[in-house]
DNA sequence: AACCCATTGAGGTGTGCAACTCTTTTTGAC
DNA sequence: GTCAAAAAGAGTTGCACACCTCAATGGGTT
């Protein structure tokens, strides 16, 4: 079966093109038993409506909202850049990207964010938190024919359409892995920072963390987790705490941002190399120590994969296209000093 | 500036919309100071050309030839399915890729392969060993109007237009900083299997690789590299040797494939638990001993990453668009147990 | 002056689909 | 059996470009 046009497909199930059309495009207005005939054709004959041509043909552009939270976060102001280049060549596309920020720690906000949309949007990717309001939100906007991405962080009890984002159960036990290989059999403590523990990503990162901690290194035992808000300065504060109060901390891992402020701890208390520090999330500062060796590994999600795989997402489950798994699969990058992009 | 069409550039330049087309498309029979006026009025007006709308309008798909080796390297193998995967994604886009096989060790057989090619083809993708027929080969169909494309090994004193895989010195260097933090400060000997160091790739993996265990970590010292085509018997005859040669031994990489001769050698030797081994490529099998810890690292490209990256630099450099850097870099992927996609 | 040939223009057709209008046919309620 | 509403058909246009034909223009040649 070769290439199969619209006007093949009517011409099989025998109704005119026109009928076709509003059954793909599903535009009321046909009757079941016709919708049957025609769908039955379709899937005969193998047909795949021509992207190029249907782009071509669309008058109204997609309209896609993406909605990312307010704060110092680097890696959501990067998330935020990858947003915006890929804005500007999804234009061409005749998909248009519209970026919104709001506070995503408070989940009332969230979902008044999503529920304040217009209507006539055809799709939303959110970082979101897992708040009852914004599932609630989420199913709403799922239900009135809105594609919903959840971004970053996962709200998995919701109808979202897909997730975009790294497996944090695994960035969690992926960083345990690299601190219990990198400190060796050396006995000790083991500080972790997080951001919010509202925030699934980082409770998720924390139980990975914990799991593999307390089953594979024995030698090692993990501190209370202290939250942190991804500030600077209150991770300065959580991390001086650590390495204060433990003589024998042998690793600190920070599942949130705020990387400035255990940097800045970790120098001021001159156990630069021989404390371990694992952190997330690849930036021109965690590059530079990563580089100078303050940081030891770094866990990444690339941004700018996450931004384009948002946009491909989104038009692809507009369009009733199927997605390419692994082109759209987020995966747990690890960077050591070697092998930065 | 809004959506600039060929009409719009017409306009500009003061000629008609055949001649734009003429020039556009790199037809002949227009005069060299009009082709300059057109391209001013291009520039001048920031036009692109809709992809969408050319690509329909196109009545030829685009051809383009996938030039593979032929043997048992599982890595290969893997790229050929994704790119056979890639390929029937590819035919809805009006672009046909057909995939060959050669004896890539064979510099002689790969030139001939590349010389061999009809005319009328549109690009090509050639894992290519580092020989001076190859470059020949390259830069003639470079020269005719022909986009090539390295895969995997590069050629770079070729005028090819593209490099499509990782930095190799960086993954060499990635390896030895996995295994030297891995081993920690035991002293020892480290043992190094490339499949053949007539491949550019392993070339550059041994020197990364050397540079940094030599700099930075004094507590080991590498062995003579030994080449074994990539073949698991060959490579568990190597690793054989190194075990039994070197009580002292403390890691091995293995640059190749063939991981399956080492994984033998070190069951057979009962080391499994005291020497590291760092390999490369995510396969079925080595994936399975990652997970029980025979392997300790992997050290990865993503074949399907680089198999749809291919086609989509292929297509746009034969329509003059521009690339995407970050979705086209082939990262050097570390899987530990816990990342795994 | 007659002629040649490189340039250029004009215009048409095709591409596969979206979206709209205008008819015609069918269906179902009363 | 009547009539309105629902369903289906027919036909057109637009989208932005590729590709082709045919004709016109004009400078240079002999």
């Amino acid at each position: 079966m070769g290439k199969m046009t619209l006007e093949d497909v009517a011409r099989e199930a025998g109704v005119s093109l026109a009928t076709v059309d509003r059954v793909v495009n599903g535009r009321m207005g046909v009757h079941a038993r016709t919708i049957e005939r025609v769908n039955a054709a379709i899937k005969q004959l193998g047909f795949l409506s021509d992207p190029h041509a249907s782009r071509l043909a669309r008058v109204r552009d997609y309209d896609f909202r993406i909605i990312l939270p307010t704060g110092e976060n680097e890696f959501m102001q990067n998330l935020d850049a990858e947003f915006r280049a890929t804005r500007e060549r999804q234009l061409q596309e005749r998909v248009r990207l519209s970026i919104e920020h709001v506070d995503t720690f408070d989940g009332v906000a969230v979902a008044a964010a999503l529920e304040s949309l217009p209507s006539g949007i055809d799709g939303v990717a959110v970082v979101a938190l897992d708040h009852p309001a914004v599932t609630e939100a989420i199913n709403a906007l799922a239900d009135s024919g809105v594609v919903v991405l959840t971004l970053v962080s996962d709200v998995p009890n919701s109808r979202r359409a897909h997730y975009v984002g790294i497996d944090n159960f695994a960035a969690g036990r992926t960083a345990a892995s690299l601190i219990g290989r990198f400190v060796g059999p050396r006995e000790g403590k083991v500080g972790m920072i997080a951001g919010s523990l509202a925030l699934r990503d980082h409770i998720e990162r924390q139980f990975g963390f914990e799991q593999i901690i307390s089953r594979e290194y024995p030698n090692l035992e993990v501190l209370p987790v202290r939250e942190a808000r991804d500030e600077n300065a209150r991770v300065e504060a959580a991390a001086g705490a650590l390495l204060k109060d433990h003589s024998d901390l042998v690793a600190i891992y920070n599942a949130g941002g705020g990387q400035a402020g255990v940097i800045k701890a970790l120098e001021a208390s001159g156990h630069v190399s021989d404390v371990i520090f694992v952190a997330h999330e690849l930036t021109p500062s965690t590059r530079r120590h990563l580089v100078r060796g303050t940081v030891d590994a770094l866990i990444n999600q690339d941004a700018g994969h996450m931004a384009r795989s948002t946009a491909r997402i989104l038009t692809a489950l507009r369009e009733g296209r199927p997605i390419v798994p692994g082109q759209e699969h987020i995966r747990i990058d690890i960077f050591l000093r070697d092998n930065m992009p």
